[in-house]
DNA sequence: GATGAATGAGTATTCATTCAT
DNA sequence: GATGAATGAATACTCATTCAT
């Protein structure tokens, strides 16, 4: 699996794909991000992984299975990524400053989605588009993730680094921020270079001053 | 045309339109913002709008071209709607305050959002769905629009008023927080209430400090 | 409906069909009968009736409905026409023989059989064959249909003129060899000529002599 | 061959079964029996054999070739048993009673018919229900296995203890009605008890009694 | 202009059968 | 012999579009 996207090393979709089941997994990926889940025929998977439709579903029980088994990787660990990780190797520090706290959910996530932009690009058509998934995607997102990111926010607050608006409105300027710097860069004019390490500099600095009491 | 949605209002695609056609047209908004384009049929639309199926195709070449009909109008004037309007009122005043200026982008969008929300999905939808789509609406967008955006922006920068980053950081910078506001509380949640007037003194206070130098 | 079966003359299902609807309807019935309901394709019977697949899923919602547009009138009346017809006419004057009795339910069912033999074989077809066709079907004889049947035969074991078995077992005497006549001579050697009105009379003769005291 | 199903000791077609094709074999019978020929999968019968699905086609054909298997016994001596056996045994002594003659068909037949349910119930269905099949099926009964029935029938006949009709009248007579008291307990309320003693010999008592001269 | 019956290409999915290991 | 991955033809069903009335 080491040639398809970070996020789905050693995850269980994966696992025991033989040698076309996973040329179908990269095939739909591919699709799906071009032109959508709907759009996408399985014919046309089968066709562009160069076997035939029926083995499709040796594997994956139906067309919306193989769609999360694309998306469960995400469901289970984007978010937990992109809130926990910092929080848990950090807890005891605690961020002296709100740039830290803000800088490590901005910077360290770059990596990331830079990986796994096809990915993520499904996940965000279907997010937007399919009522039935989006409902599905938002009780896959255990709210006991969103415990660290309140307890940072709160323990700012008391120390008033922090302005006193809801945290579920800071939490909105902050990902709204990360998620127009990610659409610009890799949905929208995927081809055009920039200067990575400016702009998120840039990105930090809006958010922190913006968030400052 | 008073009844469906301001922008629609003398626009050339629902100019002509009988008394059935007008039905059509609101029953595929309604339909296409609810459940998508792709899985919304013309039946469903015609049984919606209580008319035959065979009438939609009178009007509208194919199911693209209804598409389309709704599209266009956002294509020619959403993105000019949204930066110019206010400078053709003010372009003279000058904003004084970066407060003000933010503030009239975001808050004087408030009510054109609100009576577009239908339409507005629908252009999410499939802008973020369908890459012909996605080109087509970039292409939509004449560069010219964004001229007194920029010229405002300047006329800051020169007063020493916002950062010195590149304008389109910071027009991304108003844009996806506007965009976060937007999608928080008509896209995701849409049934939950919320404090409007405090919420967008929040998401001004936010940019404006975000911006300033 | 002239010229198909008697038993749908003036059934709702096959009130409102156009011409090609009624041309399906017709070869469902003379598919499902030859091949049996789950061994025709609903391409076949587009084919066999000249017309389009699409046709068949525009009136019927889908293949298992067509078949109960077929079953249905039989679930609805085939039972009770057996059981009732005649104790409405006679329920006066109450059968003083038992050989009335069963001849009218043996005899004038006769005619009904000769008429809708097709429509009955996927009747009996399907009550063998689906478990889940079987249960719906049973469900579907009502109850209140046999009360008649037992009325009647309560009366002769009053009279001391029946033996004194269950109702359960009667009906199955009676109907057990009804069965086999039509088995015989419809089903398993359909093209064989034999004395109708001598066998009936040799069957009344057998089920009367057997339940006699 | 011990546990599986009397008719099938020593037949040839579970002669020189692996272990394995015996779990074919036993597996297929019970699926064919609960949901019938064509709906059950290959896949089905090889999960629930506990073998992988490319074995079934080592030892048969195809799925055809099974169901025969397990049906041509039946074809073979299906009749011929529940004909012959007993008179085999007392040809000598010659039925002194029409009771005796009825009862030892019905009654003997018991145990048979219990032994085999499963499997006389796929032979039932697919007779039933594939016309392919069943003109198989009619003509692997041998003309000749008829012989010793008509000749007890005939026998009766000349000592004038038994009605005039034709011997396939007689014959219709009793196999409908044992046929109604098999499909009532074991095809149709097959979880119901009954006392089986005292149904058999009503059933003994109604046949005998219809057809007394 | 309006209707809705008719079409037929297209969809996801199933399944008996083959065959390389 | 045994496996199960792979096949591809077949299946029920959908849907945008056409056209006679």
């Amino acid at each position: 699996m080491h040639d398809i996207i970070s996020i789905y090393a050693d995850s269980p979709e994966t696992d025991d794909l033989t040698d076309k089941q996973l040329k179908i997994f990269k095939s739909a990926i591919e699709l799906f991000a071009k032109n959508g889940y709907a759009n996408t025929s399985t014919k046309e998977i089968a066709t562009n992984a160069g076997v035939s439709e029926g083995s499709i579903f040796k594997k994956f029980k139906n067309k919306e299975d193989l769609l999360f088994s694309i998306l469960n990787p995400f469901l289970r660990n984007i978010l937990p990524k992109v809130v926990n990780e910092f929080t848990e190797e950090t807890l005891q520090t605690n961020y002296d400053t709100l740039t830290d706290f803000v800088s490590s959910i901005l910077k360290n996530r770059n990596m990331f989605f830079k990986e796994n932009v096809n990915a993520l690009k499904i996940f965000v058509d279907e997010f937007v588009y399919d009522l039935k998934i989006r409902d599905k995607m938002i009780k896959a997102i255990p709210y006991q993730y969103m415990k660290s990111f309140n307890d940072q926010v709160n323990s700012f607050k008391k120390r008033k680094m922090i302005v006193d608006w809801t945290n579920s409105e800071i939490f909105r300027f902050i990902f709204a921020t990360l998620f127009g710097y990610l659409a610009e860069h890799y949905f929208i004019f995927e081809s055009l270079k920039w200067d990575e390490d400016l702009e998120m500099d840039h990105t930090i600095e809006f958010v922190v001053k913006g968030l400052q009491p």
